[in-house]
DNA sequence: CTGTTAATTTATCGGTCGATAAATTTAAAT
DNA sequence: ATTTAAATTTATCGACCGATAAATTAACAG
């Protein structure tokens, strides 16, 4: 638990790109690349085998799917570990868009406009096979940087949703209540699971992630306004009542 | 995927004791136990030790918990996989109460009290790190028993809820909608998700579980009430209000 | 006490794992 | 064309894995 993280210490963008550095190109029958670009391959691999198989895939298995032999890894990671931490890194770190804090945080707009928003940008970067299997992996393995990611959940987007809810009900500002915490984890946690169903457990989930997102929003904001005492704006209920809550009647 | 389950094939008491069938005492300094003993003290190690690292844990370091040597345990499974499938069963199949059932559609209650009794049961029953760690990790390897349970949760807990709740809301009965059955998702996976965070991720919680689902069942209610367009009673709102959702103020 | 059954251990096999050292081959520099 | 540096492969090690066969030993019946 020594270990410092920092959310996108490298920018996805900054990473090398395919014929990058060394002026490689991008020849499909090329036999060397460049330490860099290997590098990458590696690790771009390796996060989807682990992300398949789980950590205790071979090595050799992941050097046959690159199409190198299995010691080659060893000139670039000094071990298997040193690999899977690159992983945790790609993953936990590089997904993480900055302006995602400011947007929260945004009192200009309605707060249901901004967590719409935010769920829909959030999901889009977590909601895919390797980033859930990944997370769910290494939290079964009990990786540091499992705990820290949950910890920045709970103070940049949990607690920032309840201070914002707060501030737009007319409710007094206060460091949010462990069970006003726990309902923010009942929305993640909800809107989380929708991502377990499809990538873990590989079942059909409703196909627009935007309108299963959409009325969890609704049902919550207009769930905890009734508990918290005070009512806030969400979409209008003529429109709502219109459409329905699946949109199909 | 050719293989049948069913709930409860085996209620928990019926399992052996531990000084059960061929009149063994619960000697410590017991050498030899019966088969039918034995065979269970590999099923609940066996557990509790998968539970912890995951399928690929050794049957060398599974005898060693149990004081007894590696090969003995092919006296008892024909292979490793013959007993992770009945480590299957055993955390799968024999927790579901049958009462569970009648429990949702018990109309003489109101529905916020049957769902309230029905998540304080369910999640005593599955809330330990022996079964969300199992069900996770069988999830991941894709174990046919694991999505055969998801269908499980969707038909006899999720459609009643929304069957029950669209009853006692005086609203058309009819299949719930995919819309419908996504929103049932969130509130289950949200209550879910209070024991991943406990169990996975080893992470806070809230310490009172009870208030947690009544507050998740508030906002739950309240929620889809305004959504659907039609109220149905939960707690009273001058207690609601007298308390606070976290029952601190 | 003796004999028999079966629960348990000892010994071991072939395969795979992560990792290291040394030989080889590619690509660029001269 | 020759040299040189390093990317990659070949060969191999010791540890551990699931599984099998044979020897041992504890428990019970007579």
């Amino acid at each position: 638990m020594d270990e410092e993280f920092k959310l996108n210490s490298i920018a996805a963008a900054d990473l090398p790109t395919v014929d990058a550095l060394t002026g490689h190109e991008a020849s499909s029958k090329q036999r060397r690349l460049s330490p860099a670009q290997r590098r990458e391959d590696f690790i771009r691999k390796a996060t989807s085998l682990f992300a398949e198989e789980g950590f205790d895939a071979g090595t050799r298995e992941l050097a046959r799917k690159l199409g190198v032999t299995q010691p080659l890894l060893y000139r670039y990671f000094p071990s298997k570990d040193d690999l899977i931490r690159e992983v945790y890194k790609r993953v936990y770190l590089d997904r993480w868009q900055p302006e995602w804090d400011d947007m929260l945080g945004d009192r200009t707009r309605p707060i249901r406009e901004r967590l719409q928003h935010f769920y829909d940008a959030y999901t889009d970067a977590i909601f895919n096979r390797d980033w859930i299997r990944i997370y769910l992996f290494s939290g079964l393995k009990g990786a540091a940087i499992n705990k820290w990611y949950v910890s920045i959940v709970e103070t940049r987007i949990l607690t920032r949703i309840i201070e914002e809810y707060r501030h737009e009900a007319g409710l007094p500002a206060h460091e949010p209540a462990p069970a006003e915490l726990e309902l923010a984890w009942l929305l993640h946690g909800g809107i989380f699971y929708y991502g377990v169903r499809k990538h873990i457990y590989d079942s059909p989930v409703l196909e627009q992630k935007n309108r299963a997102i959409s009325n969890a929003l609704d049902v919550f904001l207009e769930g905890i306004s009734s508990v918290f005492g005070t009512a806030v704006k969400t979409r209008s209920t003529a429109i709502r009542k219109a459409q329905g809550p699946d949109g199909q009647e």
